[in-house]
DNA sequence: AAATGCGATTGACCCAGATCAATTTTGGTC
DNA sequence: GACCAAAATTGATCTGGGTCAATCGCATTT
């Protein structure tokens, strides 16, 4: 979807109080840090399924996720896709080395991102080596994971694949905030399937069949796990 | 494989004059820095199927490849493995967060690598963002193919796989040294098929069928690619 | 409350790639 | 150069998940 409606935010907001201050890179700044980084980032909103940047846009900002979701994606000449994460508030986006983003953003629902102009980010880095340590354990932590998705990719079924997409998914919840066994899931099945190297017709038969075992509910935006040791003994560590 | 006989070289042997000195991680290095770093690495020799490192071992030390080829890997419980990636000489292995390695990797042939305890190195990139800086970029580079090789492992066919994976390591050895359309695979038939999500039969065909065709022929120790242009077309990039 | 439209589900069928099972080729080693 | 073991190839068959094609819900609009 094309970008239409995006809304700025110039002033009234503060570092202190955001609600990644401590998740984000932003972790590694002290307080005096903090009040300077503030002028740098802008708040931007976007609405559900618009655009934040494309592969292969020149990149000229940073951006830090504060609230919604994004998925992460890679395309095809011809159209199959693969997402290769969701990004949630506290992930950092934007990273490269050619210049250009290697994969595309948008948001799934209304999203609000910490918008960094490349240039005076990168000057602020600096004689921060603090920071670029924050960020350099960030790129690593994602490389991990991009790991174990490989491993989910190539080599698990279809049963599996669903199965540890939704404990991980609960899981990356449950770190951000609400503790629960009702998992929301704002994206697509067709998002889903993306993401897990399916088709939307394998994630929603393998839905049904989680539910008819009794393992899973499916509601409203997303599942109520019933049964998390079933679901675990499917995803097969 | 488990390790059997391990050379360490001690001493002869000078940073300066290092095969990877231009590509590796010490190319950010200037030439006094070198000398100090040349005392934190020392030379290590593994003989074909050693093992390096184990996933889930502890971290001691990095590793930089000096010679030969790694694979990189990980395994489900019940044996089934994800080659996530090969190393070449120039990479720099064993970053992670948790203290923990978070793959395998062991050698394809003879490898020589430059290891560093992990102490003493993290003390000299302390004051040394240069360095840091060297490892961000090498870690986000890692991550983009990660993410290219997401896409491969969930949306392409076998053949879309073998022949990209055929021009992608070509490609790799060309950065490396030598220019060449006769592509060597020093790695097994069962290793490109953990590495690609396929089995060992697939791959088998898939190389014989694009012999038959006159894409590529097969030969010892590796492929020699006589139509590139037929092959680029199956890896529909 | 009927109409619309899109996402999700379900069913029927198919096929790319897996599995199972022999060979064949290659590389050592005595 | 005969022998053996491991790797690679090839063939026959099977099947998990894809493809194609209807519905089925809902939420939104009129």
């Amino acid at each position: 979807m094309k970008p239409s409606v995006v809304t700025i935010e110039s002033t009234g907001h503060f570092c202190s109080d955001c609600a990644v201050r401590g998740s984000a890179v932003c972790a590694s700044l002290d307080a005096a840090e903090l009040r300077q980084f503030e002028h740098l980032g802008r708040r931007v909103h976007f609405a559900s399924g618009e655009t934040v940047f494309s592969e292969e846009d020149i990149t000229t900002s940073f951006y830090n996720v504060l609230e919604g979701v994004m998925r992460l994606y890679k395309l095809l000449p011809d159209g199959r896709r693969q997402i290769v994460g969701f990004a949630l508030p506290g992930d950092f986006l934007g990273m490269n080395l050619s210049g250009r983003h290697n994969f595309s953003a948008d948001a799934i629902g209304a999203v609000t991102v910490c918008q960094f102009a490349k240039g005076p980010f990168g000057r602020f880095i600096e004689d921060r080596p603090q920071l670029l340590r924050r960020i350099n354990e960030l790129a690593i932590r994602e490389l991990s994971q991009a790991r174990d998705h490989m491993v989910l990719l190539g080599r698990r079924s279809a049963d599996e694949k669903v199965a540890s997409f939704l404990l991980g998914w609960r899981e990356r919840l449950f770190m951000l905030n609400a503790p629960s066994d009702t998992v929301s899931l704002p994206m697509s099945r067709q998002d889903i399937a993306d993401y897990l190297g399916l088709t939307i017709e394998t994630v929603s038969r393998t839905f049904t069949k989680l539910e008819r075992h009794g393992a899973i509910e499916i509601i409203q935006g997303g599942v109520s796990l019933l049964d998390q040791a079933r679901v675990e003994a499917l995803a097969a560590a």
